[in-house]
DNA sequence: TTAAAGGTAGGATATATTTCGTACGTTGTG
DNA sequence: CACAACGTACGAAATATATCCTACCTTTAA
């Protein structure tokens, strides 16, 4: 039996998509009208480009979308934790040959994880142990 | 006073640039021949091409290179784990907004991370204390 | 009821990145 | 010497990605 569109591989997200992505995933399925204006906040973006680029993720396979109205809505495919869990894997997979404890040496070694963040890792790994 | 070339800031490798610089990080400081074979062991590509590519690396600073001898040798000019952790943090503020700890839960929770990588990241910690 | 505001569709254009063809010089070997 | 193998340089073409222009439809408010 043949998937259904929806269970179709998704892409992984380019650089544009991926910050569209982030605006859905904070503040749910949206508008592209909302979608660019969040972008503006940050960068100067037409709507028109926004609207091009969520129709393209929408060909894609990246978004769905409902059309119901005329302002159509928008949402993700994939739920955010399994898309950043995607490029997550990749990364650790290209940069350090997919071990993730190089890549967590790093993090503590280059100081990019704080006191704070160091303590929230250990308590992590103490709720790991108590879960087996 | 002014910086030197060298000093300028090396901007982030491409996806074709960071395979290149992966064969001179194993390899060490090598000719476009002995890159360009590297790559080839995993997918076609035609020797002009890592050429020119290594030559736009030059040009933009990733790369510099030594054209005493007429096979000129190319070397870094960012040391690997300085430019693998430009790439990191990067990956972690737009993935994880700045939090190192949200990157490490998801690595745990998903399973990305196997028993002997948590034992070696609880070790990376406790020697983290002791330095202290 | 009509003009302004705001919506979608889709082609064209701009930009970034990657790949390759061609020209031409150097090296090595029969 | 001559020619094959191997090297660089550089423009052009192919792809991938991102942005915008124009046309046209619907809604809203004067």
């Amino acid at each position: 039996m043949k998937g259904k569109q929806e269970d179709m591989n998704v892409p992984e997200p380019t650089k544009a998509e991926l910050e569209i992505l982030q605006v859905l995933w904070e503040y749910g399925p949206s508008t592209v009208r909302l979608v660019n204006d969040k972008l503006n906040e940050q960068r100067e973006v037409n709507y028109t480009s926004t609207l091009k680029q969520m129709q393209i993720m929408a060909e894609k396979g990246i978004l769905k979308r409902d059309e119901s109205q005329m302002k159509h809505i928008y949402i993700p495919v994939e739920a955010e934790q399994k898309t950043k869990g995607h490029l997550l894997t990749k990364f650790v997979d290209t940069l350090y040959k997919g071990s993730a404890s190089s890549l967590v040496m790093q993090l503590l070694g280059n100081k990019q994880a704080s006191k704070e963040e160091i303590k929230e890792i250990r308590e992590m790994l103490n709720k790991l142990d108590k879960s087996k």
